[in-house]
Parts: structure tokens; C-alpha cells; sequence
DNA sequence: ATTAATATTTAGTCTAAGCTAAAAAATAAA
DNA sequence: TTTATTTTTTAGCTTAGACTAAATATTAAT
């Protein structure tokens, strides 16, 4: 069995996975997790005597295929409950986080499978972000950034980079919601801002804005 | 903020002092939580220190009003969990115990008024226990075992006192489930078991049984 | 009222998971 | 290719919570 801490370390190890190329650095597991990179050196080995990751000294870690499935499970388990707060429980989308990041180590697997039938077996989270199957498969974002698109081209946001509590909010504030159709009005190179339209409004968003946003073309 | 392990032993506490009079003694909770008397001392200072209960050693302890108003709501917590699993998940009533263990454990204010809303709140958990409000109070059974009810007398099945999931699978096989009509048709005072009738069906019943069922008359 | 039995507490270990400070390896700069 | 800087690891401490064994109270029995 896995405990609490392990738990939370593999999936900072996914997620760093995600945009590193080759092994994990300590460094950088201790910034995600707010911890030493002392203390991560010590859970690296006690995950690899597991073979959960692979590791050899001085040479930063990746999670074994074990540790990938473990570490897809509760981020699977995550994004379900934080559907479930916002669909079931009226949470918003910049409310869920924390409570999630418990109940993503509730240990049950009936209750895991449940829920997702419960939720009709949502393919997202209520950021946009995919929920991965029991064996650890993610239908990834083939999605593109906002900032990424030209002069009068559209599309529909799917997804937020960010989703912190204050960046949610602010989409909040400015009508910006997954689902809705979005056009490129003009981009400004100077600063790289551009102007959107949204269901006939249109304003200006900043780089650090529409470099947070994904889009289906 | 309240460990794991210290919201465990209020609960515990909170449950033996329910069924105990003057203090609870150290090793009734040993017993009860699967540990030592050791660190049920150990633990109870330091519960002690936080002004959760009272304690004076060798003498036993009891729980604050403090203590109680916090081992109250992880009990609130725990049966409003259970209703969620049996009503929305579809788990059986003798299912639920092990994974309400874990998310009474859950701290969010909001989650659980919106569960309670979302439950449509309840007052009794699968089981036909008392679910306490937010204050603490439970509006406790004013009810009566089976064993005391006596031939021709009728009732309405609202509770079980043992919960094991041994114990409600018989009552499932049996047909015995809560709301349902109840008669007793005849008491053998040599073995105190019961004859019984629900929905036209009459079947015997042993005192072990009968002494584990709630009926209001 | 002693003695015997039982309950409780203390003292000292153990493990998980964190930390700091120092040592060692890897990388970058001169 | 040395030297300097950065990263990683090791060694040793700390805390929470549990344990065992020994010591001390309390309660029961003679």
C-alpha cells in the first residue's frame, strides 16, 4: 500500500515528466512540492526500491511503468472528484483544487468506478484537462494555445494551462468559459496581446492570458 | 489543525463514551482502535493539551465540549458519506463502512453542507443512525430493540446496533431492511429467540439477532 | 490491612518523513 | 584543464505516532 507521501511525489513526477526530457531533477521535484531536495532524495529511493521509479545517483529519476499507472490513477481520481464538486456540489472551477488534492487518496476501487458512471464517464475536468482511463491512458490535448492563433482565425476553448484560483477567476469575470467560441479580432506584436471576440463582446487579453488558454480548432 | 490519528481517537472516544459511565478508561480505547495502552496515554495528553478532554492520570479521560463538538462532526461527516455511497454510488449498506472511514476525513466546510443540500439532508444513515447537525446535536434513537417488544406487538424496523457487514448481509438474505413492518408473533422464553413476521412471511430469529435491531413502535 | 491482580503510566525504541549542514559529484567558467 | 558553481547526496537531528518492557497506581481478594 501507498502512503500519503509516495502518492503525492508520483504525481509530481508525472506532471514534471510531462515537460522535462530526460530523467527528473531533484531540484525541481523539491520546488513542486515545496520540500528539500534532501527529503526527496530519500523518497526517490525508498519509490525505487518499489520500482516505481527508475533511479540512479546523480542522475535524476522517471517513473517506471508501475509508477505511471499509479501516479495516472490518482490524477484520474483527482479531475473525477473535482468534476463531481463542480457538477454535483455547485463548486467553481477555481474552488476545487484543494479539495480534490484530498480526496484523490480515498482508496476504493468500486468507488472510484462508480463515480465515474455516476458523472456519465466525463471525458474532462472542469478545466479542460483529460481524464485518464483505469490503465492510465490520457486522450492528451491536441489542442493548441490561444496565443497561438492568427488574425480572424476561431476556434473553441477546450482547456486552461493555468488554473490557479486567481487566473479562473478572471476568465470568470471576463465571460471566458470552456465551450464558448472564441475569434482572433487583431493581434498586437508589440506586446503580443489580442484582441477576442466572445459571443459579440470584444476585448483585449494579455500574452500571460492567451498563452493559458487552449483551443480546438 | 486536527491529525488523522487525533480525529480517530475523539471519534473513538466519543462512541465509548456513549456507552460508558464516568471517564473512558485507557484501555477500553486501546482495545477499541487496535492499539496499546501506551499510546492511548501518549495520544491523550496531547488531546489533553489542546483542551479537547479532560483527563487526570490513572483516572481516565473524557471528551471537552470541545471534543465533542469535533468528534460530532467527523461522525456527521462519516454518515452523510454513507448515504452518498448507498443513494448515489450504489453500494450496499454493508459496503460503505471502510470507505466512509476515509472521507469523514476530509476537510472542507463547504463540501460537506453541499453534500448534506445535494443528499436532500438526511437524518439517518443507511444503517438508521442519527446523522448529528453542524452543532453537535444528534436527535438520538428514542428507539427500542426488538428483543423488548412482546408477543402480538408491532413496529417499524428503523435501525441496526451492530453494523458489520456480516451481520447486514443476514439481514439482506432475511429480508429485514429498514421501513420495513414488523410483528412479533411469538417469544421462546427458553432461548429468548423470536418468531417474526414482515410482509406476510413469518421466520424465526435468535436473541443475537433480535438484540441488534432498532424498532420504533 | 496486606497481598494479589489489573490498569495505567513512564522510559526508551522504532519508522516515516521531514529538516540542516557538510561532503561529493557534475556542470560551467576561466 | 583547472577552478568555481551548482546540484545531489549523505549524515545526523526532529517530530508524530506506535511499540515493548518496566515501574507505579488502583482495585479486588484474602
Amino acid at each position: 500500500m501507498m502512503t500519503l507521501s509516495e502518492e503525492n511525489y508520483l504525481k509530481a513526477m508525472y506532471h514534471l515528466a510531462a515537460v522535462t526530457d530526460g530523467g527528473i531533477s531533484t531540484n525541481a521535484i523539491a520546488e513542486r512540492m515545496n520540500t528539500k531536495a534532501s527529503s526527496v532524495t530519500d523518497m526517490i529511493k525508498k519509490l525505487s526500491e518499489k520500482e516505481l521509479v527508475h533511479y540512479k545517483r546523480y542522475k535524476g529519476a522517471a517513473l517506471t511503468e508501475k509508477g505511471k499507472l499509479v501516479a495516472a490513477n490518482i490524477i484520474r481520481k483527482h479531475r473525477l472528484w473535482e468534476v463531481f464538486l463542480v457538477e454535483k456540489l455547485n463548486f467553481t472551477w477555481d474552488e476545487v483544487h484543494d479539495v480534490a488534492e484530498q480526496l484523490e487518496h480515498i482508496k476504493s476501487e468500486k468507488l472510484i468506478d462508480q463515480l465515474d458512471a455516476f458523472l456519465g464517464f466525463p471525458k474532462r475536468d472542469p478545466h479542460g484537462d483529460p481524464i485518464p482511463d483505469k490503465e492510465g491512458n490520457v486522450s492528451d490535448h491536441a489542442d493548441v494555445l490561444l496565443i497561438t492563433l492568427n488574425k480572424d482565425e476561431k476556434g473553441i476553448i477546450v482547456g486552461v494551462k493555468d488554473s490557479s484560483s486567481s487566473f479562473l477567476k478572471y476568465l470568470d469575470k471576463q465571460g471566458i468559459a470552456l465551450g464558448k467560441k472564441i475569434k482572433v479580432i487583431d493581434k498586437e506584436p508589440f506586446d503580443n496581446s489580442m484582441k477576442i471576440r466572445i459571443k459579440k463582446e470584444e476585448f483585449t487579453i494579455s500574452q500571460q492570458i492567451a498563452n493559458n488558454i487552449y483551443i480546438k480548432k
